[in-house]
DNA sequence: GCAGCCTGTCATTCC
DNA sequence: TCGGAATGACAGGCT
């Protein structure tokens, strides 16, 4: 079995990297740590932190990750390690996603390709990032696009040297190591020559490719050549000027396009920033934030148009919603109704903005409320008072003139209680204050109902998480670090919550034990329970030799043949005095004819057998008890360790999932409000359009102040007069209050 | 020299 | 009652 670990294990790192070398990645890792038990144990082991295995004693008579931490050879295994990594960035160059997300709002408009843009071989080549990008689900597809854009890389050809196949010294260094090492693997140098290769890509090019999409990769791949910067440690290409181009892109770009690049434009100044594409959450809150701006903007200019048109109407002049308004201006329906969630509504509507703004003159009058209420911004709570508006708050004003109907208004109230309910949620969880204040400003604006959070209890909290969201780290590492540090104070797994930023070299180089791997296992979400996302790492440091037998030690832990060559049996009886543990050293002063090993590891009957069959002095027995009790005890105080790291680990996890669930419900929240808001406004025009035709016996129009429409439960449609409705309307109000009671 | 981390060990509790 | 697992606390070594 051992041997086909070895076997296997040596077998796909050559492979790996040999496949690494012909442009083809492999992610060993993602096969390691992936759910896929059985390649996972041959190569690996199975876990052993809940079982008495000896993981120590298994992984440290394994080749490749059997290294003993101590070992020389250990460095020579993280090089090779590194190198991999390197040989991997060559051919690949990541890109943040925010650039190309900003190229194709560019490109878009302009419906051409210009040779002198840098990136653009890049832009047409993902045709479906656009789409990407003003789908309703950005903050997902964003990391979709990134990987394709990744392989549209590839297929590019994009490679790391960047010019006509100058390298620098450190690549010929590096490609010379790398040669070196993989000559028997019959790699011969060309495949490390980027000349060589960028010629085969070109011919694959052709092949593959014909057209003008041909034309234009090769005009990205040449952009690429000339714009890419090479970091001089991974290898990896960078765009030199993609900052300078995405912030004249973006400011090049104007709110005036159609609706759907509006949500680019939306996008696109949170996508130019350089945190991780992946934290959705961050870039919801950026999201929300210029949301807001843009609305309020967007509301100013929309009010100015509303209320300030010269056609002399009533309507339009004088129209505050400041509370101690007077409330016996006149508004339209379509006013009143869009005031309250006008922001929203077009924030997330733009297409609203085109209606036509002077159709409101023609809409029914209605009384506007003073209130700043929920129940008075949304009216009834039930659709069955749909056409029913109440008196608002008694504050309507019949000489004020005719009140407007709010016939979706029972639809938003339950709404936007259950929206405050999760409001209240996610400021007791400590949930993003940013995200939660922008919440709590939508529904201030819509439902004029105010939440002071800074009498939240969780007001601490908040604070905390606003340090956090406010810095480069994602908020759910902000949150994570919140948990981490809750747990930090055990300190007895040394466990950290600082230095997020930690990347793959840094966890790859590392040496240490458990900050630079729990947090790479958290960076990519692998399963931290299983402990082997990083086996190298995961006894690095450790010397888990207690409970080996001598023979083992021997085996695993004797200095490399040619120190044995030069050194004497002295040298040797040193070596391994200093592997022995105290235990052991007392055990051989001792004299006890067994080894520790079969002291800690037997079971107690047979323990006892051992025992009985020597004559041991009471001292004997003293010791050899003591380093039975020790063992076990030093195997359980690893186990528990190991224990409370996984629980730290899942616990974070758990938490990221439950933020990503989070993020993802406040999503489809505002998707919700958004159609019902759409759906609202339809209804509020039919129940005009219906009430302006109504006629009586004279032939006149009835009055809206005087008569309502009630949407009956069979589907009628019955005129009936305005103090019936608002009757109905106020027990509807009560019985939800009942219910909640 | 100090701080932080890792590991071993002890004491205690619980099963 | 014994054996052993689990765990908090502490100390020593290492970086």
């Amino acid at each position: 079995m051992l041997s086909l670990k070895k076997y296997l294990t040596e077998g796909l790192l050559q492979f790996t990297i040999l496949l690494s070398l012909i442009g083809v990645r492999v992610d060993v890792d993602t096969y390691l740590t992936s759910q896929l038990p059985p390649l996972r144990e041959i190569i690996l082991g199975p876990s052993s932190a809940y079982t008495q295995t000896q993981f120590h004693n298994l992984r440290n008579t394994l080749d490749g990750y059997g290294i003993h931490p101590k070992s020389i050879d250990l460095d020579n295994y993280f090089t090779a390690r590194r190198l991999l990594s390197q040989v991997r960035a060559l051919d690949r160059f990541q890109v943040p996603t925010t650039e190309v997300n900003a190229w194709l709002v560019h490109r878009d408009p302009e419906g051409s390709v210009s040779g002198s843009q840098p990136n653009s071989g890049l832009a047409l080549e993902s045709s479906s990032g656009l789409q990407d990008v003003t789908g309703p689900d950005n903050g997902v597809r964003e990391s979709e696009t990134e990987q394709g854009f990744g392989e549209d890389l590839e297929d590019l050809g994009a490679v790391a040297p960047p010019v006509s196949g100058d390298l620098t010294k450190e690549d010929i260094d590096l490609i010379d190591i790398l040669w070196r090492q993989d000559i028997d693997l019959g790699a011969g140098r060309e495949v490390f020559d980027y000349s060589h290769r960028q010629k085969e890509q070109d011919v694959e090019k052709e092949l593959r490719d014909g057209g003008e999409q041909d034309t234009w990769a090769g005009e990205g791949a040449e952009a690429l050549a000339r714009n890419l910067l090479v970091d001089g440690e991974t290898g990896e290409s960078f765009p030199a000027q993609f900052p300078a181009d995405i912030s004249s892109i973006t400011e090049a770009v104007p709110g005036e396009s159609e609706p759907p690049d509006l949500q680019n434009n939306l996008l696109s100044p949170l996508l130019t920033g350089t945190e991780s594409p992946f934290d959705l959450e961050q870039q919801w809150q950026d999201l929300m934030s210029i949301m807001e701006m843009q609305a309020m903007e967007v509301n100013t200019s929309a009010s100015e148009i509303l209320y300030n048109t010269p056609s002399g109407d009533p309507l339009s002049t004088n129209y505050s919603l400041a509370p101690n308004t007077p409330i016996n201006q006149n508004v339209s329906l379509h006013q009143a109704s869009l005031g309250g969630c006008g922001q929203d509504f077009l924030l997330f509507s733009p297409e609203v903005e085109s209606l036509p703004v002077a159709s409101s003159s023609t809409l029914l009058p209605l009384v506007p409320s003073n209130s700043t209420s929920l129940n008075s911004t949304f009216g009834s709570t039930n659709l069955t008072g749909l056409f029913f508006p109440p008196q608002l708050n008694g504050t309507a004003n019949d000489t004020a003139g005719p009140e407007l109907p709010d016939p979706l208004g029972g639809l938003l109230d339950e709404a936007m209680l259950d929206e405050i309910s999760l409001m209240d949620l996610a400021i007791e969880e400590g949930f993003n204050p940013v995200q939660a204040s922008q919440l709590e400003e939508e529904f201030d604006s819509d439902s004029g109902l105010s939440l002071d959070s800074s009498h939240s209890p969780s007001s601490l909290s908040s604070s905390e998480g606003s340090s956090s969201s406010s810095s480069s780290s994602s908020s759910s590492s902000s949150a994570s670090s919140s948990a981490s540090s809750s747990f930090s104070e055990e300190g007895a797994v040394g466990y950290s919550s600082d230095s997020e930023t930690l990347d793959l070299e840094e966890a790859e180089g590392a040496v240490g034990y458990q900050p630079e791997y729990s947090k790479f296992c958290r960076m990519s979400y692998q399963d931290p329970a299983q402990l082997s996302c990083l086996p190298y790492l995961e006894h690095v440091g450790h010397n888990h030799t207690y409970n080996m037998a001598p023979s083992a030690l021997d085996s695993a832990d004797l200095p490399p043949p040619s120190a044995l060559k030069k050194g004497s049996k002295e040298k040797q009886a040193d070596f391994l005095d200093k592997q022995m543990s105290r235990d052991e050293h007392r055990a051989r002063a001792m004299k006890i004819p067994f080894t520790n090993d079969k002291i800690i590891n037997l079971p107690v009957e047979e323990f006892n057998e051992l025992l009985s069959k020597y004559q041991l002095s009471e001292a004997q027995l003293s010791l050899i008890r003591d380093i039975r009790r020790r063992g076990k005890n030093k195997m359980a105080a690893q186990n528990c360790r190991k224990r409370k790291l996984d629980t730290i680990l899942n616990l974070e996890r758990d938490v990221e999932d439950l933020q990503r669930d989070k993020a993802r419900l406040l999503r489809e929240k505002v998707e919700f409000l958004r159609s019902l808001r759409q759906m609202k406004q339809k209804v509020q025009s039919l129940y005009q359009e219906v009430f302006g035709r109504l006629r009586d016996e004279n032939g006149r129009p009835y009055s809206p102040s005087q008569y309502a429409l009630q949407y009956a439960g069979d589907g009628s449609v019955l005129l009936i007069p305005r103090t019936m409705a608002d009757q109905q309307a106020r027990r509807q109000e009560r019985k939800p209050k009942d219910r909640r009671k």
